[in-house]
RNA sequence: GGGCGUGUGGCCUAGUCUGGAUAAGGCGACAGCCUCCUAAGCUGUAAACCGGGGGUUCGAAUCCCCCUACGCCCGCCA
């Protein structure tokens, strides 16, 4: 363990247990600052222990012994005070030496295969769908910076019903009588024949033709599918583009076509059928599950979405350690049947699901089939332009280039953060007004704060630093961004346990704005005694907050 | 009808998993701070009986039960 915070806090965990002669894990928490990195309340301990919780906190303060730290007892509790020189020489020095690495915890040597956006291809992402990729990838970034190999996935459904849809209005409707199209984009092109197709399937004209269709499709029919996989690939490619707006890419496409191809499928049904929960009714297998009959094939043999998806698992968990796969909450279900499925075929580990709530606009529903959306591409141009406005309030100086290089990172950094910072399973109602505010809690002043970092360091015009009196950064406020910093690699550590990472966007405001207490309070380059010290100080922030932003998948800033 | 999830100052959110010491940020409101490393920043004030009710506990926003509002699901769709 590379991290002083980490050490310490085992350092704890031994002493207690030695001091009190217990096995029993200790359950140490985080209090507020002032009382100390970590405390221990004593009142559970008096199940297993002599006294009262004020004694058993007076007793471990006198007899716990810590190398790095001290204990104080404040009533029924004991706080522990990491010993601050340490802290600060330990924390400044490995950030300097692991740069805009630091927070990397050891390498796990295990490779989580993760799944996300496998959304249907009928159309560009709309903000409530983006919620999807934007929680998939930052749960990447933040699992490759814990220390995990990560192959990021995405299952493209192109054999559906929606795809099926979408394919008739192709090859049907006649493009003079879509409406126009919004953005000259592949994806927001064919949604329209999507949407229309949609119409006349809900008036009851067409329902035939598209299961004819499926039915050509699924028997193997060369034209048919072609077209399908066609389509699905184009709309992909939208998707994608806009994705890559975000710094969102996938390492492996695996379409639902290739498991029909290769026979993955037909293997998973034979291992399907073989279970005891498994049945038949008319001719259709199913797997029970609790008390409820999930459809694996229709009559006629062919294979439904549950079936494809054991499929895909298989092939998923043959390739790594570990699989989570990042599912709206309309997926909850399904998810649970799947896992009860690979249970029952003892394939393991299981796959862990992120579920998220969907997105609202205004306060009413979107929907892709109805068009009632805000695209993604719509946010991200207008968050861009809202940023464009905003430096050129500020920022005279700029050239064109540069205007549009910065409000290009701010008004996309806004728009990962705006979604990444509320918890997955909490619905978002997605306000313009919210969502391209850049003041208080948002990405910008995240990115503000790594550019003042920047600015201070390009004016000192860079050095040697390894003279630096370390244990001279004793002041409060010096010592309150280091602890912001120190905490980092834990923050890590946290998320990922929790699969939570929001709880990362929350530690960016947190740092950002101890930095921004910092900066008021102690002037840097006209400091007389500490400056040296101070712009050690500064650079590791500098890295730190580059860490933490690139863990959040938002570029950070020299000067905006 | 059943299952899952959500409900925290006027508004948006953190804290809930792992119960602890005065419930934390932001927006908005009000009052302030740029001869000083970028004011996309900072300081202060007002504002919350943590949806409601019971229970467990020395201690509950956090755990259990009931109720309520909202969302999602309960297809030989995906």
């Amino acid at each position: 363990m590379k991290y002083p915070l980490q050490r310490f806090r085992e350092e704890i965990k031994k002493g207690v247990k030695g001091a009190l002669g217990v096995e029993k894990e200790i359950p140490i928490e985080v209090p507020e600052e002032e009382r100390g990195d970590y405390a221990l309340p004593c009142f559970a301990l008096t199940e297993y222990v002599e006294g009262s919780p004020v004694e058993i906190a007076e007793r471990l303060t006198d007899e716990i012994k810590l190398e790095h730290g001290k204990a104080e007892q404040t009533g029924p509790y004991v706080n522990f005070k990491i010993d601050e020189e340490y802290l600060v020489k330990e924390t400044v020095g490995t950030c300097h030496e692991m740069e805009h690495e630091f927070g990397e915890l050891e390498e796990k040597k295990k490779k989580i295969i993760l799944e996300h956006t496998s959304a249907n291809p009928n159309g560009p992402l709309h903000i409530g769908r983006a919620r999807n990729p934007i929680l998939g990838d930052t749960l990447a970034r933040m699992y490759r910076r814990a220390g995990y190999e990560v192959e990021v996935q995405c299952y493209i459904n192109d054999l559906g019903r929606q795809i099926a849809i979408l394919t008739w209005g192709m090859m049907n409707l006649d493009e003079d009588d879509l409406p126009e199209r919004d953005r000259d984009k592949v994806d927001h092109r064919l949604v329209r024949y999507y949407q229309r197709a949609s119409e006349e399937l809900e008036e009851g004209e067409i329902e035939e033709n598209i299961e004819e269709m499926i039915r050509k499709m699924e028997r193997g029919e060369e034209e048919m599918l072609e077209r399908f996989e066609n389509h699905s690939k184009e709309i992909m490619e939208g998707i994608r583009e806009s994705l890559k707006r975000l710094d969102i890419r996938f390492d492996v496409l695996k379409h639902e076509s290739s498991l029909m191809a290769d026979g993955s499928v037909e293997d998973a049904l034979k291992r399907m059928e073989d279970l005891e929960s498994s049945g038949e009714e008319d001719g259709a297998l199913y797997f029970e599950s609790e008390d409820e009959k999930v459809f694996l094939t229709r009559v006629d043999g062919t294979s439904l979405y549950p079936l494809r998806d054991i499929a895909y698992h298989i092939w998923k968990v043959s390739r790594g350690d570990g699989m989570i796969n990042v599912l709206g909450e309309d997926h909850k279900l399904h998810g649970k049947f799947l896992k009860e499925a690979l249970e029952a075929l003892g394939v393991e580990p299981l796959p862990e699901s992120i579920f998220y709530s969907f997105v609202s606009l205004e306060g009413e529903k979107m929907s892709t089939r109805k068009g009632t959306y805000v695209t993604l591409d719509d946010f991200m141009e207008t968050a861009h332009e809202k940023a464009r406005e905003e430096v050129l309030k500020r920022r005279e100086d700029f050239t064109e280039e540069e205007v549009e290089r910065v409000a290009e990172k701010v008004g996309i950094g806004a728009v990962r953060f705006n979604i990444i910072n509320v918890q997955p399973e909490k619905p978002i109602d997605f306000r313009w007004d919210d969502a391209l505010d850049f003041q208080g809690d948002s990405a910008p002043f995240v990115q503000y704060a790594h550019a003042r970092t920047s600015g201070i360091l390009s004016k000192w015009g860079g050095g040697d630093l390894s003279d630096a009196q370390l244990k001279k950064l004793d002041g409060e406020r010096e010592i309150s961004l280091v602890r912001a910093i120190a905490r980092y690699p834990l923050e890590i550590e946290q998320a990922v346990k929790n699969n939570s990472p929001h709880r990362l966007a929350r530690y960016a405001l947190d740092l950002a704005s101890e930095f921004n207490n910092f900066y008021r309070d102690c002037p840097v380059l006209k400091s007389e005694d500490k400056k040296l010290e101070r712009l050690a100080l500064v650079k590791a922030c500098h890295f730190t907050l580059k860490s933490i932003l690139s863990t959040l998948g938002i570029d950070a800033l020299d000067s905006m």
